[in-house]
DNA sequence: GGTTGTGAACAAATTCACAGCG
DNA sequence: CGCTGTGAATTTGTTCACAACC
């Protein structure tokens, strides 16, 4: 029996896109199948991991034959939601913003970059890098138009609840939050948080006990 | 008897700089006193766990009254290695690169951009927002004469393990990988990863199984 | 009385190990 | 025979609940 029909662990989900990319990686070599051994190694994980993983999804694998790439590529695909392209709004258009606009990663995998949005009028008609940057007010109007879910918050700390609490109410359900600062959603609104320093504090951690850790 | 001797857990020390960032609001307000409740509230998780982190720590606190804001940010800086700047390598001179070096949250938080580093001897000799680009063979002198202890990649995937190599060669033994690419490290090397756009798939899963399931 | 610090209980995630199937 | 799929065992992380202490 497959553990299709129950949810998906959140770790299990956080690994998926990792596996989604090394079996594009396999399908640009024409490899056309692949053993939980090997996807393993690429994902940087172990094969015990990668096929109870998998089995949340379904039974896709051939035993003593490994998993077909392109159907599993598919199947993850489809329960990622990443057959259709998710376009993104970013709110703040100052440097960090700018950047992620700039940035092609997020286009190149499915999530177009249809907007900026400013509280500041003075930045609101420029473009950046061809987006043009909005006022903060239109969020509700650009999120129809452009059918946006995703909202990217790259405003200033004091900024980000402010943010997101407009970016609810607009009703974008899912929130990416680089600002450096906890926020809170309303039940229902996914969010996930990218903290770059806070990355480089934990380095620092294990920098600083060397000797007596690893990581 | 607390915990102090013990090694810290990884979940522990990945929530750590974010008391720390509450506790230096705090420091702002002149507040003189917290509870665990109160920067549970403030770090955006609950009390039981606060309390169990920072007894990881030492015992810090004050039964009745709660924890010394001040002192308890100075042991938190000491056990994160923060005490001190830590400055930073960024490989890849591209537009991530070139981003990241632009964006202040790494200086403002012990974490100075000292050099860029590039492939592509082109790049070499430019000013990236004052920062002066280098040849990635420099990376060993760069080390020692700017006392780098990480490093940050931020090239396309394919390059990214070539870079981590070089890194681990040159002696800098953490590393924060931005390339969208599972790299491997030598022993005794830290290693952590952003993934920019890993971000918004997890966020589209989540987004296209709206209805059975929350984050 | 109020709040910490921490064992014990619980839950989630990982890894083992092997039956089951191609 | 080889490799998946998965229960069971183990490890890691979280939460409870209360004794200890100010």
């Amino acid at each position: 029996m497959s553990d299709r029909s129950r949810r998906i662990p959140e770790a299990t989900v956080a690994r998926l896109p990792v596996y989604l990319r090394s079996l594009a990686e396999l399908l640009e070599d024409k490899t056309a199948t692949v053993s939980s051994e090997r996807l393993a190694e690429m994902a940087g994980v172990n094969a015990a991991k990668v096929r109870k993983d998998l089995s949340y999804l379904g039974s896709y694998g051939t035993r003593g034959v490994g998993y077909d790439v392109e159907y599993l590529a598919f199947q993850m695909s489809r329960e990622l939601g990443l057959t259709h392209d998710w376009p993104v709004v970013i709110v703040g258009a100052g440097n960090l913003g700018q950047a992620l606009a700039n940035y092609g990663g997020f286009k190149e995998r499915g999530f177009p970059v249809a907007a900026l949005v400013d509280a500041d009028r003075a930045k609101v008609g420029q473009l950046v890098h061809g987006v043009p940057v909005h006022h903060l007010d239109e969020l509700p109007v650009l999120k129809e138009r452009l059918g946006i879910a995703i909202g990217i918050i790259a405003t200033p700390a004091v900024a980000a609840q402010d943010v997101a609490d407009a970016l609810a109410e607009a009703g974008i359900g899912s929130i990416l939050n680089f600002a450096p600062a906890v926020i809170s959603v309303p039940e229902g609104t996914s969010l996930r948080k990218v903290d770059l320093a806070l990355e480089l504090q934990i380095l620092s951690f294990y920098q600083e006990h060397r000797d007596t850790e690893g990581v």
